[in-house]
DNA sequence: GTGCATGCAAACCGTTTGCACAATA
DNA sequence: TATTGTGCAAACGGTTTGCATGCAC
């Protein structure tokens, strides 16, 4: 059973391209466990309670080459600097995977959305907003112009 | 024109019980003007060209105060630390205000949402996610101990 | 006059990086 | 053996904070 996950992640890393380690290892095989969402330091302290000679650089580095790789995502991609909206009124947001920027798309239709209180594991639900996460025109328009040099 | 903002501005200021300052006013104003969701350096760069005395302390401040009362918003609550997702089937989220815990909520519904080309701005639409804003039962639990003390 | 806000610099903290050593292919 | 990854510590960059001064009420 678990040898087969094991020969799983490693023809993984061969296919993509990456060098199988002892580290990247326990660590994919520990996140393939989480069902919370667990930041960096979450990964490192859990680890380290049974690999205590790993690096936190290591787990940082890990998950670049993860998620470079779509074997993880990071939750927010929107990640490096706080922005800010001043725009209260119900909206969705449209994100440039590229520039980061972030256009507002107001579309009521969205703003409908209801989820069924089964599907809510007890939340008491506040708001709700929709990101679509693409590529915006001007990246296009670049990535056009490099593709024909 | 101009000043029925400026008064609007300081009776919100009264309203909510914060003091009106000349730096929040500008920082407030500048906001108005922005469809871009800046950053705190972006605010910063901008107002610094006309008033170059303000201190980046007091726009970062100033942000944390506007956010707390409402008048403005971030655009991603989970902004403290880089979380991620293993899960990576289509899948939406419910974070809790409070204790930032995300859970995945899989409702096929919400999978099929589709933009129309009006609404896109250009953008090629690659991805999109449902984020429902809350508190989670835990945190609901925690609140009602407290309001009974 | 009292209390809250500003501006500066230092501290903070999550994350990245340079480098010597170790493991993989 | 050549290449890639690891671990450590130092650097980085966005953000927060302590404190003296200044402004709002």
């Amino acid at each position: 059973m678990r040898l087969c996950e094991t020969d799983k992640f490693i023809a993984t890393c061969k296919s993509i391209g990456i060098t199988v380690t002892y580290q990247r290892l326990i660590i994919f095989e520990f996140l393939q466990t989480q069902v919370n969402h667990p930041s960096a330091e979450d990964i490192y302290k859990q680890i380290r309670k049974i690999h205590p000679t790993i690096s936190l650089a290591t787990i940082y580095n890990t998950l670049v080459t993860f998620a470079e790789h779509n074997l993880i995502n990071r939750v927010t991609q929107l990640h490096d600097v706080a922005r800010y909206d001043t725009n209260l009124k119900m909206h969705h947001h449209l994100v440039c995977r590229q520039c980061k920027k972030i256009i507002d798309s107001h579309y009521p239709a969205l703003d409908r959305i209801k989820i069924s209180r089964r599907h809510t594991h007890g939340f008491k639900v506040m708001r709700h907003q929709v990101q679509f996460d693409g590529v915006c025109s001007e990246c296009q328009k670049k990535a056009r112009i490099k593709s024909n040099e």
